[in-house]
RNA sequence: GGCCUGAUGGCGGAGCGGUUACGCAGCGGAUUGCAAAUCCGUGUAGCCCGGUUCGACUCCGGGUCAGGCCUCCA
């Protein structure tokens, strides 16, 4: 089946066709380690393991490569080093791993490759200075600065003029710029701040240099596909691009930087952006202590990619809703065997329209029906196995049924009710009607519900979210 | 000011120039000792004004409103 994407630099829908099948380059932007990922942090990783895991099925789990950075060099980070009166490694790794621990929580797959910039400093270094040699860099004052007008493409990803940007620049020109718009691809580090070894003097990276420079040095250019979130598109992914495709140039190559760009849409809070001034910055972090990664991960997913998303109470709780639904259908089979099948078609098509994920939510409840009115165990193994396998691409529907109904209940509140449903089914047997009522009274005072099958009964937490 | 999105039923949210999206909630029925779940059925749409067309939610033009970017924020 073709894969069809949308490429933010051609504005249109293409047909996605890899350089190489056997390895297929997929690269996004990943967390600055300072602090918490929020919520509209979660919608690019969520979104982009999707394409992860819908390239692993189009071309085999082995030859797809997919890279997402570890910033871990940058002013916030030295801040909070320095106030915490840490080294900078203290900060970072602690926040990467609670970053990978929190994605991991929302189902994301972990990454192929995650570039650190501490560990590509000479990548880092060997672009700019070929981005020197090139004539595309200047180097003024201990900084070492891109040179906008080198680069005649410089915009176009974005859609804008230099006339456009030198009008709308708000920002205080440094003197030593050549133009307004150009950006530092090295500068000197404060007194006390962590500094590394270069030709212009000691200093550190700019925060653009880091992803052209670890996608150069770890998945070779061109890349396929580039993926992040609107708001990178300018300035970062523009500088990128210009970087990329003018470091190449001091060595008389011109391959491009990266083939597709793929943007997601921007998530709003309660109808606002979040920010810290409005306090309304929901981490993901505090969010999985409420509600079910997997909630999370269903409600970033149903909206498209490419469009707004609004962040609500109510989004949350009917997406639990429907995750219930569907995880009371796998429940149902929980006994039934399911085989190998290839993906659903009408999933695959979905997702293949440019990650269309509303429509393939809703072929999953196509064939979550099927399994519901499945006549035969043969149709239910079959039914069960289809749509399993369609919830795999999502990335849903691969925990146990049980424990989904179950979870947070722990052992002496499980063994409790697992003994009054054992009472109540003896008196339900005696026809004691009065007393399995009491009982199921009982059981629900203690925040269970217990529901009664053809195959014996089964119970789960109440309430939710 | 420039650039870019979006506007669909009570809520979330897709496709499509003419025929059911789907989900959540509601209503009616089946089933159930009761309940839950499930199944069957059902009501409620397309920001405004023009235009194209036999026919527009879907195409074109103009508005309005909302959000984002232009400040090393996904």
């Amino acid at each position: 089946m073709k894969l069809h994407i949308h490429d933010t630099l051609k504005r249109e829908k293409v047909e996605f066709v890899p350089q190489n099948p056997s390895r297929v380059t997929l690269y996004v932007c990943g967390p600055t380690v300072y602090s918490y990922a929020h919520i509209g942090n979660a919608r690019p990783v969520v979104v982009f393991d999707v394409l992860f895991r819908l390239l692993r099925r189009l071309y085999g789990e082995t030859s797809v490569v997919y890279a997402r950075n570890i910033t871990d060099v940058d002013d916030k980070i030295n801040k909070a080093a320095m106030e915490q009166g840490v080294a900078i490694d203290v900060i970072t790794n602690k926040f990467a791993d609670i970053y990978n621990q929190d994605m991991a929580t929302l189902g994301a797959l972990r990454p192929s490759l995650e570039p650190r910039v501490t560990h590509n400093m000479d990548a880092i270094v060997k672009q700019i200075a070929d981005l020197v040699a090139g004539g595309h860099a200047y180097a003024a004052e201990g900084h070492v600065l891109f040179d906008v007008e080198s680069f005649k493409d410089y915009g176009r990803l974005s859609n804008r003029s230099l006339d456009d940007m030198i009008a709308g620049a708000r920002v205080e020109v440094a003197p030593y710029k050549k133009n307004p718009q150009d950006f530092v691809l090295w500068k000197p580090s404060k007194p006390g701040e962590p500094v590394w070894d270069s030709p212009w003097g000691p200093g550190r990276p700019g925060w653009h240099i880091e992803c052209s420079a670890m996608i150069e040095k770890n998945l070779g250019l061109p890349i396929d596909i580039h993926g992040g979130g609107h708001d990178l598109i300018f300035p970062h992914h523009e500088n990128e691009i210009a970087q990329g495709v003018c470091a190449q140039h001091a060595h008389g190559h011109d391959a491009g930087y990266a083939r597709h760009w793929m943007h997601n849409g921007f998530l709003t809070f309660d109808g606002d952006k979040m920010s810290k001034s409005l306090g309304n910055v929901k981490l993901v972090h505090e969010l999985i202590k409420e509600v079910p990664g997997e909630v999370i991960r269903l409600a970033l997913l149903s909206a498209h990619y490419r469009g707004p998303l609004d962040w609500t109470g109510e989004l949350i709780s009917q997406t639990k809703s429907r995750l219930d639904g569907l995880y009371g259908t796998v429940r149902k089979v929980k006994d039934v065997a399911v085989h190998d099948v290839v993906v659903p078609a009408a999933v695959m098509e979905a997702l293949c329209d440019d990650l269309n994920t509303p429509k393939a939510l809703a072929e999953l409840s196509a064939l979550a029906k099927a399994v519901e009115v499945a006549e035969s165990d043969a149709a239910r193994s079959m039914a069960k196995s289809n749509l399993l396998t369609a919830a795999g691409v999502l990335g849903l529907l691969q925990q146990d049924a049980d424990a989904w109904f179950t979870a947070g209940a722990d052992e002496s509140l499980s063994a409790r009710v697992e003994s009054l449903i054992a009472d109540r089914a003896a008196a339900r047997a005696a026809k004691n009607w009065s007393e399995a009522d009491r009982i199921r009274a009982e059981i629900d005072g203690l925040g269970v519900e217990v529901m009664d099958g053809p195959a014996g009964a089964t119970w789960k937490i109440k309430g939710g979210v």
